[in-house]
DNA sequence: GTATGCTTTCGGC
DNA sequence: TTACGGCCGAAAGCATAC
């Protein structure tokens, strides 16, 4: 059966949360900012309004880079929040979900949408159900976003992102070839930079070129799998169906040394709070883990990680304390700079529901 | 040979 | 002239299993 799918994003989220909550500072440079504490202004910009981007800001530019482009602008320079943004993200996927047949959301600020139903797979009706639920979002959060509808994820995706800021973008069936055939394959959801490298390589750079190359040389270059879903996004018929959102499949924390160190016992103590909130939050969300991570980011930016998969579900930090320092002292000693920044991730998370602890499997 | 699992790195926001 | 977060899932490389 034919399907409809939408792919919702909310315009500059963090910075239009900030200008919706403050109206006063709408038509200045807003800029939410990370700020590590190491120095005065050490950070950088998560989200920028438009404003500010004509400036030249952009997400991921040190603050101090950042402030530089719009001095003199009367720039509103706020540090981010993110469990606010958390609470009105809930909200809004709550909005839409009472408009759409099924909800995926897929970030704090984007979700796709099956809407097959809803529509009767009729194209106008999916517009007509696009604006309305950009009114709701607009009436109730005061936050604009962009709305894509297509036969696919990868077109809806694609659509919304064209769309922005505030637009809809419909992509008919009828349509699709003509739309995906300018777009380049970078964009294309499961290509990355070595597969565009073996794309280019047989003259593919674009989607319209990937729905017509040969499949032969394309399955040989990259295996069947990822060849015949190349081949179907290209031609606007993947079929991944959307799904109810998924519990999140890791945790992290990431934190900003005091000063850059090698020294793995002053590693260890600052991250003390990292391995506190992770363990309660993976207590309170009831789960366990079965691979852990040592992360560091060194003083050149690079990142380097080492872990390790349990053969059972782990659901108490504190009990591979151990393991935690193993993992950092082999880390360490496989890189010669000093770390900057540091962290823990838990991944491979199960719940903890219907298994049973370890004292009642013995009962 | 292809599928699967684990480890590490990358990229988007 | 430099400057520089935190978090997530995807991608990619490799080893092993089938």
């Amino acid at each position: 059966m034919a399907r409809v799918i939408g792919h919702i994003d909310v315009d500059y989220f963090y910075a239009q949360v900030e200008e919706a909550e403050n109206p006063s500072i709408r038509d200045r440079p807003v800029l939410v900012c990370v700020f590590s504490g190491r120095t005065e202004d050490s950070g950088v910009v998560s989200t920028a309004n438009y404003k500010a981007r004509e400036s030249g800001v952009k997400s991921g530019m040190p603050i101090v880079l950042a402030k530089r482009k719009v001095e003199g602008k009367d720039p509103a320079i706020i540090s981010m929040e993110r469990g606010k943004y958390e609470v009105v993200s809930e909200r809004i996927m709550q909005l839409v979900k009472e408009e759409v047949d099924l909800l995926e959301q897929t970030g704090i600020d984007e979700a796709f949408f099956d809407i097959t139903n809803a529509t009767k797979e009729d194209y106008t009706t999916a517009r007509t159900l696009a604006e309305g639920i950009k009114k709701s979002i607009l009436d109730n959060e005061r936050l604009s976003c962009s709305v894509g509808i297509g036969r696919s994820k990868a077109v809806a995706k694609l659509g919304s992102d064209l769309a922005k800021p505030g637009g809809i973008m419909v992509i008919t069936p009828e349509s699709t070839a003509e739309f995906l055939k300018p777009i380049p394959v970078t964009k294309l959801y499961g290509v990355g930079p070595k597969t565009t490298d073996a794309l280019v390589s047989l003259g593919v750079t674009t989607i319209g070129d990937l729905a017509s190359a040969d499949f032969f040389k394309l399955e040989g270059l990259l295996g069947r799998s990822l060849s015949a879903y190349l081949h179907a996004a290209a031609t606007g018929l993947d079929s991944e169906p959307v799904t109810e959102s998924q519990a999140p499949t890791q945790f992290m924390k990431i934190i900003t040394l005091k000063k850059d160190t090698k020294d793995l016992g002053e590693i260890q103590d600052q991250l003390e709070g990292a391995l506190t909130t992770l363990g309660t939050r993976l207590k309170s969300n009831n789960e366990s883990f079965r691979t852990l991570t040592a992360i560091g980011i060194l003083t050149d930016l690079t990142t380097r990680t080492k872990s390790k998969t349990y053969d059972v579900p782990i659901n108490d930090l504190n009990a591979v304390r151990a393991n935690v320092a193993d993992l950092f002292e082999e880390l360490a000693d496989s890189v010669s700079r000093d770390f900057r920044r540091a962290g823990i991730r838990v991944s491979d998370l199960s719940s903890n529901k219907d298994q049973k602890s370890l004292a009642e499997f013995l009962q």
